[in-house]
DNA sequence: ACCCTATTGATTTTT
DNA sequence: TCAATAGGGT
């Protein structure tokens, strides 16, 4: 078994980084940890936390201080905390739930931060309306015809929401009565900023004054983890927003700094890199005050700048915002075979280079392929035979959009009429989320009653399923084997080939009962205020067409009915996808998405362009050697496509290979230096 | 020929 | 939301 040799010379060098890292604990020197891919960064978080817990819990407890420990996601909580395992002296979360946990008390002092936001936001559209072009036509009015301009602007609130999503044309017919002020009309979005951006205005004046006169529902600002959208005039703030009004309170009150510098005296941050530049600012002068009032203080953070692949992260910046800090680096790997780890050594091309902590480190194989966007197929195919590829040993293959995923996975269909649906056209960024999500409470609408359905007909065909998941306790009280047995056969008898077909057998079904406990079963799946065929698909039309105009009726009809034909079995591999079981051999996913995870057989389909930058790739591949020439929005271009190309490759132990779908004959040395000969796949 | 406006199509991920 | 492109007017 390869990978399981580690020689004493280098299980003392880890066990020295590790000392090295509770030395800086335990004499309160706040640090950074730098650890690269596959360095084993969660397991050094969790020895530092059992360190601080043996070492000064019994301190800790006697003046009743805990350790915080803030994670990236709620999955990531969880994990720290398995494998940590209970302890009454670690907080673990997200920063998000620890900072409303620490100034959710402050009432006051949050209204008071909101209210001067509201005015910082006055004040931006103020600046706007002189500075940007596109107030020029309503700057030109008069005094007076601005306030009479104000005045139908409010009259017309109704008629303008209504019409907003109109063709311009119709739009424009729809408020002809704004035709008196000359040109306002001409420029239909350029209207529609002016006009939202006076009802913005309005409702931010009108939540100070109520604000002012402590009416109810303004003495208290308002944070829902499961809504990230700001309504600052409902007195509601997003995530970010979260974050700036803790910053806001950090930075104005020192009483508040000395609480949480003692009550929490230990504060560990992992995935540093990707934590909010705000955040780090609140441990800075955190860490700051602290020194000042020479109170004992300690944060660590744990990440590696290479894997920061989200541009709201801080990244390479920690260390300019946050000063003086230790820094201890881990460079052994612990995930890949060394010819991997000297593939991803090159791509972060950095002071971190890794080798592998195992004597028998060697086997593994990189290759970098070019080759026709059809064959991709092929590619994999060729593969699946060569590693011998299986349910035991899968390959796992990396796409850079969901679409091409859900379209490999064997749901492109679904995946088709849903972002064709007038309201996925119109929260494009939503679609991804609301079907794919893995965390079924975050599933849309629609795609969760679709979800609950195959859920409902996945459970009744496995016969390993048990009772309590088909029929909840309340039901089968009371019932005995008899019952029992007729409820399943009439359970069992529902069927269909498409979602339309078993819907509507569902629906037969419901309507064609007297047994209520069935009513009940059914009910909890679908949910539907009409059981019948028409109500089910107007639930979805309404819900996916919102606003739905006559003539589109049509083009809307269609498109469900086309959702609702769609194969059981397509349906199924949505399902599976979602709930992560797909049992095919090869696994498909975002590159973004594997972070984190690593496998033995990675495949990356790679090619110039991503999302809207036509040059992605070609462009880190051809200038990644001549940073010095490039201007800085070119460097933190070329190390985002860095960072991303360095967690891909990554995420692979053994075999890894690239197939690059554009000609690449322009930067070929950009390719050669980090991945060897370029290859050519032939089908 | 040029300028301005309307329409269209497209990324990833977290809280 | 944003950039690229299609379309319309002068």
């Amino acid at each position: 078994m390869p990978l399981s040799i580690i020689s004493d010379k280098n299980k003392r060098k880890e066990h020295e980084v590790l000392e090295d890292l509770c030395t800086k604990i335990d004499s309160n020197k706040s640090t950074i940890f730098n650890s690269g891919a596959g360095s084993g960064k969660t397991y050094a978080l969790i020895e530092s936390l059992k360190h601080i817990i043996n070492k000064h819990g019994k301190r800790l407890k006697e003046h009743n201080q805990k350790i915080i420990c803030i994670t990236y996601t709620n999955v990531a909580t969880k994990e720290v905390k398995g494998r940590l395992g209970h302890s009454d002296l670690v907080l673990v979360s997200t920063i998000h739930e620890r900072i409303w946990d620490l100034i959710k008390t402050h009432k006051k002092e949050l209204v008071k931060i909101h209210k001067s936001k509201l005015e910082d936001e006055i004040q931006n559209i103020e600046n706007a309306f002189v500075s940007d072009d596109v107030y020029t036509v309503y700057n030109s009015l008069s005094k007076d015809k601005k306030v009479e301009f104000l005045k139908l602007a409010d009259d017309k609130k109704d008629l303008f929401y209504l019409h907003y999503s109109d063709k311009s044309k119709d739009f424009k017919e729809a408020l002809v009565d704004f035709d008196v002020y000359p040109n306002i009309l001409k420029n239909v979005s350029n209207f529609k900023k002016i006009i939202s951006s006076i009802y913005k205005k309005e409702n931010y004046q009108h939540c100070i004054e109520k604000i002012d006169s402590l009416s109810e529902d303004y003495t208290e600002v308002i944070y829902n983890s499961s809504y990230n959208r700001d309504q600052l005039h409902r007195m509601r703030i997003s995530h970010d927003t979260l974050l700036e009004y803790g910053l806001s309170i950090i930075e104005g009150y020192d009483l508040l700094k000395q609480i949480v510098i003692d009550k929490y005296p230990y504060i560990l941050i992992d995935e540093y890199q990707d934590t909010s530049e705000l955040v780090i600012t609140v441990m800075k002068h955190l860490f700051e005050h602290s020194k000042k009032i020479k109170h004992d203080f300690f944060i660590a953070y744990y990440g590696d700048t290479a894997q920061n692949i989200y541009s709201s992260g801080v990244g390479r910046n920690l260390t300019s915002i946050h000063k003086d800090l230790e820094i201890v680096d881990k460079e052994f790997n612990r995930r890949s075979y060394q010819e991997v780890v000297t593939v991803i050594n090159t791509i972060r091309n950095d002071n971190i280079t890794q080798s592998s902590i195992f004597e028998d480190c060697t086997g593994g194989s990189v290759a970098f392929y070019t080759g026709q966007r059809e064959s991709t197929d092929k590619f994999i195919n060729k593969h699946i035979s060569e590693w011998g590829i299986n349910a035991q040993n899968k390959l796992h293959c990396l796409f850079l959009t969901n679409k091409a995923v859900a379209a490999y996975s064997g749901f492109s269909n679904i995946y088709g009429k849903f972002s064709n649906a007038g309201y996925y056209r119109k929260y494009f960024d939503q679609l991804n989320t609301d079907l794919l999500s893995e965390d079924t409470s975050k599933l849309g609408e629609i795609p969760n009653l679709l979800f609950r359905i195959l859920d409902f007909r996945d459970k009744l065909n496995n016969q390993y399923t048990q009772i309590s998941h088909i029929l909840s306790p309340n039901i089968y009280k009371g019932m005995n084997v008899s019952d029992l047995r007729s409820l399943l056969s009439d359970l069992n008898s529902i069927n269909g080939t498409s979602l339309f077909t078993y819907v509507d057998s569902m629906l037969k079904k419901y309507s064609g009962t007297k047994c209520n406990r069935l009513k009940e079963i059914l009910s909890a799946t679908l949910d539907l205020k009409d059981y019948s065929l028409i109500g089910f698909k107007n639930h979805l039309l309404f819900l996916l067409y919102p606003n739905l105009k006559d003539e589109d009726q049509n083009a809307a009809v269609e498109n469900i009915d086309n959702l609702l034909n769609i194969e059981l079995s397509e349906y199924e591999k949505w399902h599976r996808f979602i709930l992560n079981q797909q049992n095919d051999k090869v696994v498909y996913h975002t590159y973004h998405s594997t972070k984190g995870r690593e496998f033995n057989n990675v495949i990356i389909i790679m090619e110039n362009a991503f999302g809207r930058t036509r040059a992605y790739f070609d462009f880190f591949f051809l200038n990644r050697h001549t940073l010095g020439e490039l201007s800085d929005n070119d460097l933190t271009k070329i190390e985002e496509v860095k960072n991303l190309l360095y967690v891909s490759c990554s995420r692979a132990i053994k075999n890894l290979r690239v197939l690059y779908l554009d000609d690449v004959s322009t930067f070929t040395e950009g390719i050669e230096n980090i991945f060897g000969e370029i290859k050519i796949f032939k089908n």
